[in-house]
DNA sequence: CTGGGGAAGGGGCCC
DNA sequence: AGGGCCCCTTCCCCA
């Protein structure tokens, strides 16, 4: 679904600017430089995301650095090396990556109510948060914030405000069921520049694009096949060629 | 079985 | 503080 049809003002953000995907042709298909890591790590199925590199031996598990990531770990980030790029990956500040690439859990439930803490309590629990942060617990999942908007965020998608009129199906945000909206509508305003197609959501537009791409942004580190996507990448690495690894 | 598309969820950042 | 928007990720289904 689409998460950002409400285009507008992309360029004004110093965030990557995908809407390039969209008015730009191979330019776009030029940012996975994978051939550049096909033969440097062996021992993990690496790839990248935009300029991420992507160590899929930890997703099941813990971030934990590579051979080639420890011995540079001092260093400063280095966007042009696959191994600064490697821990570039860590994006959240978050001090447990691991929930990065725990699986995503759709929750489905109703009758929510936020629950908060303040700083003592969590202390006194021993809440993994942070030692001078106070948690905002979910009541209905084991979830905890660090902020009060973050929690209400949360909750919303247990209450599931956003109503579809047309088939009645429940969402957490608004944007979100605009873009359900758009699976009855069949607007796509997404559209690929190499084949016409068009996509009601960017994110999936910008998978399509990769299958355009002659070598594809997920790489698997021990045989160099490349994937569109971190799940056929999963699949691979789980059944086959890379049985070593993950 | 694999690759790809559709749909959806969530966290983070910015206004 | 809340909403909007972005990106990433995942699951499901189909060719």
């Amino acid at each position: 679904m689409p998460r950002s049809f409400l285009v507008k003002k992309y360029f004004a953000k110093q965030k990557p600017n995908y809407s390039e995907l969209e008015c730009q042709n191979d330019t776009s298909l030029d940012r996975y430089p994978v051939a550049e890591l096909s033969s440097g790590d062996t021992s993990v199925a690496t790839c990248f995301s935009g300029g991420l590199v992507w160590d899929l031996s930890v997703l099941p598990t813990l971030y934990l650095p590579t051979q080639t990531e420890a011995s540079s770990t001092s260093g400063p980030l280095d966007l042009s090396s696959p191994s600064s790029l490697s821990r570039s990956l860590i994006r959240s500040p978050s001090p447990e990556p691991v929930h990065t690439y725990a699986p995503r859990q759709r929750m489905k439930c109703t009758g929510v109510i936020a629950h908060t803490s303040p700083p003592e309590e969590e202390e006194e629990r021993g809440a993994p948060v942070t030692a001078n942060r106070p948690a905002f617990l979910c009541k209905h999942c084991p979830k905890e914030y660090t902020s009060l908007g973050a929690l209400k965020m949360h909750i919303r998608s247990h209450t599931l405000p956003c109503v579809c009129t047309t088939c009645g199906k429940a969402f957490s945000r608004p944007w979100l069921l605009r873009g359900h909206i758009r699976t009855h509508t069949g607007e796509r305003p997404f559209s690929c520049t190499h084949c016409n197609r068009a996509f009601a959501d960017r994110s999936n537009l910008r998978a399509h694009l990769q299958t355009h791409a002659e070598v594809k942004k997920y790489q698997c580190g021990v045989c160099s096949r490349t994937f569109s996507r971190m799940s056929l990448l999963q699949k691979h690495s789980s059944s086959g060629c890379c049985s070593a690894t993950a």
